[in-house]
DNA sequence: GCCCCAAACAACGA
DNA sequence: CTCGTTGTTTGGGG
């Protein structure tokens, strides 16, 4: 559920909590959301602290002064907790728990259990939407390397770029005046070009607003500045009637103003 | 072009002008429509005979007394001709012509080039629409198997059956009284049984019906005793409005009259 | 709303 | 109207 806004202000909060502070006791509760063995997992962690907690996609990464690191993935409803008292894992369908020198205790929970945690990952080679790696050369490829693709399709094809979900999709296309059912090969190149500065500027704005909103978020989403993925309005700001329609296999909010490329 | 029942009448018209007649040349012109070299396929047969030419699924095998054996398949547009005067190859984009000690000629040619033959081809595993091993079981497994595939697609796949085109696809169904639309998984099991028999029962139908209107024929189709499938028709002969649409990517030929399950 | 996989579908060329 | 390949979409489960 977090895309890449949440997760930036989420890992910022994160980093002003939990940065080198001794983790002095690690207990696993769902050895399958982890991908090595809870042992290997506890023994690279314990004993260290975090020099860095960043976000990477619709990932946190975690990394140790040690050189280990870890991601984890929230999935539609995993979610942080930073508190000072222990919580029984049984009621919250927890994960994971770090103990810290100073009492603070980190834990990842998602009452679906679909959560899931990497260990010393695999390098993503696929550039996240804020990072330098995704240039307009790269977006520009993306776009006319598939032909005939829907285009929120590959907005959210987190294989080509890592980070946009459905909610901040919607805001994109809204913002460039691309309707989400043009077709990537119909789209003119200067199009493609305002597309790309929107992704980066509406992901951006979301930071800004979520940080304005809710300085402190770990978990959980802000969207009620949303002008078009809002359920709650009818109209945009400038009038536009909404369009809720199930586009490229997913619930989409548009208007009529967005050109369609086909 | 031709569907299991145009070629299980070719087959029959092909062996009566040439079974058991001594194949003294074979003279081929398009290398890259046969799956072997040129010079493989001619000693193959050059010096024997057929021993018997039968149809199988969109195919006709010729088999020949030596043991080796051909498949030809005519795609859209292949035709056999059968003559005792030599045409140029150029001017029929001939892929083979065979003569005969009796000076006929076999020739295969194809206009579009898409027509191949396979030399001592694999065995066919999968069940041609008119063989004992199209049984009720086997097409059962097969509906309920793929839960949610369209019908029309299911019965055009010749990795399922072998046999039925575009055409008899549609007169199929319309004879069933199920609709083209219909997804594999909602048709109640008697009336996957009712269509298992009007499978049968229609290609035979075709082969009777082209017997009659054209006992000589090798090549070239005759549709004009459709009852849906048919450009000509706007009703059905009782009555019922002929609709033509784009379904499972063919065009294709139906009425309101057959029930959609989905 | 997430990701993964498998199955189904669509477009193109030969 | 044929088949095969490739790329894309869809549906189900975790």
């Amino acid at each position: 559920m977090p895309e890449l806004p949440d997760l930036y202000v989420y890992a910022e909060n994160l980093r002003k909590q939990l940065l080198n502070k001794k983790i002095i006791e690690v207990k696993t509760f769902a050895a399958k959301k982890i991908n090595v063995s809870p042992q290997a997992f506890v023994d690279g962690i314990t004993g260290d602290y975090f020099a860095d907690i960043t976000q990477d996609g619709k990932e946190i990464k975690f990394s140790l002064s040690n050189g280990n690191s870890f991601y984890v993935h929230l999935m539609l409803s995993g979610i942080f907790t930073v508190s000072s008292k222990y919580i029984d894992p049984n009621l919250f369908n927890k994960i994971t728990a770090l103990f810290f020198e100073d009492e603070t205790i980190l834990s990842i929970s998602d009452r679906q259990m679909m959560a899931k945690i990497e260990f010393n990952p695999k390098v993503r080679q696929v550039p996240d939407a804020l990072s330098e790696g995704f240039t307009y050369p790269y977006f520009l490829s993306l776009v006319l390397g598939s032909s005939r693709r829907n285009i929120k399709a590959l907005l959210l094809d987190q294989k080509c770029i890592r980070g946009i979900g459905n909610a901040y999709c919607d805001e994109i296309l809204y913002n460039a005046g691309v309707s989400p059912k043009s077709i990537t090969g119909k789209i003119p190149e200067e199009k493609i070009e305002e597309l790309y500065e929107h992704i980066k500027e509406t992901l951006l704005w979301g930071i800004e607003n979520i940080k304005y909103i809710s300085p402190n978020i770990i978990s959980g989403e802000i969207r009620d500045f949303f002008n078009v993925h809002n359920k709650r309005l009818r109209k945009t700001k400038k009038g536009e009637m909404i369009i809720v329609e199930q586009i490229a296999s997913k619930k989409t909010y548009y208007t009529r103003q967005q050109e369609v490329y086909e």
